[in-house]
DNA sequence: GCTTTAAAAAGTAACGT
DNA sequence: ACGTTACTTTCTAAAGC
């Protein structure tokens, strides 16, 4: 009778400390990316329920934890790639995405592949651009969906093309090395994406 | 003729990974200085992996005397394969079964639908809950099926690969089923 | 879970020239 | 800006950590 009580007592104390350093670390890397509180509270909302289903097991909890952030950051709108999350996780960028996958399907998070289009404002800020190169930037981009640009393209890559080229038309340029640098892409893959949306939508740039 | 028909007729089995084992135990050590280019290093993996130029294919081989073919192009290629790996053993002095038991254990299989795929607009249709499709990590939309029990990538640009199957008709009605629910959804 | 093998799909990346 | 190589995803068996 005793001992039974003393083990709910250990493993309610086990779960409460797990719990408060997966909430602790959830901070710890909102804080570092500086991502807002409720985003933060969204990733907490993630993980109770990951643990609700006991999807811990086997697994880390800063692994669960990058995941839920991740989850949380696309679920209101404002995504993180893999990378930034990993920068800030002591978790690989592949350990990160195969829990994500997890946790999505089990959890039944039904997220939408994440659009290029929620990455402009912040691309767009990270350069000092205005409204305008954002607004046509997203133009490019809905023109870009509605053409069958995207399927399988990295989003940020065709972000930063769309970018790229608003810069341009609206005369601010930024050079690709600038833009590259912001979404965490290569130049190559801007080149690639940018060459392409500009003859598919007829857009012609001059340099 | 249909598009089910068409594009079954582009279907290629690329991989064949098949099983089997000789009724005795191999003393790999021996094996691998005795075989020309054969690989073995047990503090990295427990197989000694042995390659054969025609057909091309890689034997992983283990003490237990059981071996894993992979690399065929076809389930004759997996056969005529295991047949030099099992000349070649028995020219090293080990007895082998010339005829054991194979087991196809997967068949990797590439196909092309005809037409470029909106891969967001399929997630939607065969359900999120379905589907994996997350781009920024792999340009491929993952679809698994129960039956066959095997899993799909479709692509943006209409090709596609089956993986998990153990006979080359598992390939052929996963195509057929694809197309049929592509259609059904008019995505294709 | 990891380790090793093979293979395709298409995108992205990192080398060298 | 090329070209090449290589990594991402899926599957599967094997023996052992």
């Amino acid at each position: 009778r005793l001992r039974k009580w003393q083990r709910r007592i250990r493993v309610s104390n086990a779960t409460e400390r797990n719990l408060a350093f997966a909430l602790s670390e959830l901070d710890r890397m909102a804080s570092a990316l500086g991502l807002p509180r409720n985003i933060r509270e969204t990733s907490a909302v993630v993980y109770r329920k990951a643990v609700t289903k006991n999807l811990i097991r086997g697994r880390s909890i800063e692994g669960v934890a990058a995941a839920a952030l991740y989850a949380a950051c696309r679920q209101n709108g404002v995504p993180r790639t893999l990378d930034e999350i990993a920068e800030v996780s002591r978790v690989s960028r592949k350990e990160i995405g195969r829990t994500y996958r997890f946790i999505s399907r089990e959890l039944g998070l039904k997220l939408m592949p994440t659009s290029p289009i929620d990455y402009v404002p912040r691309f767009c800020s990270g350069l000092s651009l205005k409204g305008e190169v954002q607004s046509r930037a997203v133009e490019i981009l809905r023109q870009a969906a509605e053409k069958e640009l995207t399927s399988g393209r990295g989003p940020t890559g065709v972000a930063a093309a769309a970018i790229y080229i608003s810069s341009i038309l609206c005369g601010e340029r930024r050079t690709q090395r600038e833009v590259a640098n912001v979404a965490g892409v290569t130049e190559v893959t801007i080149r690639n994406r940018y060459k392409e949306l500009a003859e598919e939508l007829d857009i012609e740039i001059i340099l | 003729m249909s598009k089910a028909e068409e594009a079954k007729k582009t279907i290629t089995i690329e991989n064949v990974v098949a099983s089997t084992a000789i009724g005795q135990e191999i003393d790999l050590k021996s094996v691998t200085l005795a075989l020309e280019g054969a690989d073995y290093d047990p503090e990295q993996f427990p197989g000694l992996v042995y390659r054969t130029k025609d057909p091309k294919t890689a034997a992983l081989i283990f003490r237990s005397g059981k071996i894993v073919c992979t690399g065929a192009k076809s389930i004759e290629d997996v056969d005529r394969g295991l047949k030099k790996v099992f000349k070649k053993m028995d020219s090293v002095g080990i007895k082998v079964d010339q005829n054991p038991e194979i087991t196809v254990q997967n068949i990797v299989a590439s196909a092309d639908l005809g037409s470029v795929l909106n891969l967001n607009a399929i997630a939607i249709g065969l359900g999120l809950e379905n589907i994996e499709y997350e781009p920024e990590q792999f340009p491929g939309l993952v679809y698994r099926l129960d039956h066959p029990k095997v899993v799909v990538l479709l692509f943006g640009s209409g090709k596609l690969v089956v993986t998990g199957g153990k006979k080359p008709k598992d390939a052929e009605e996963a195509v057929d089923r694809i197309v049929k629910e592509l259609e059904g959804l008019a995505l294709l």
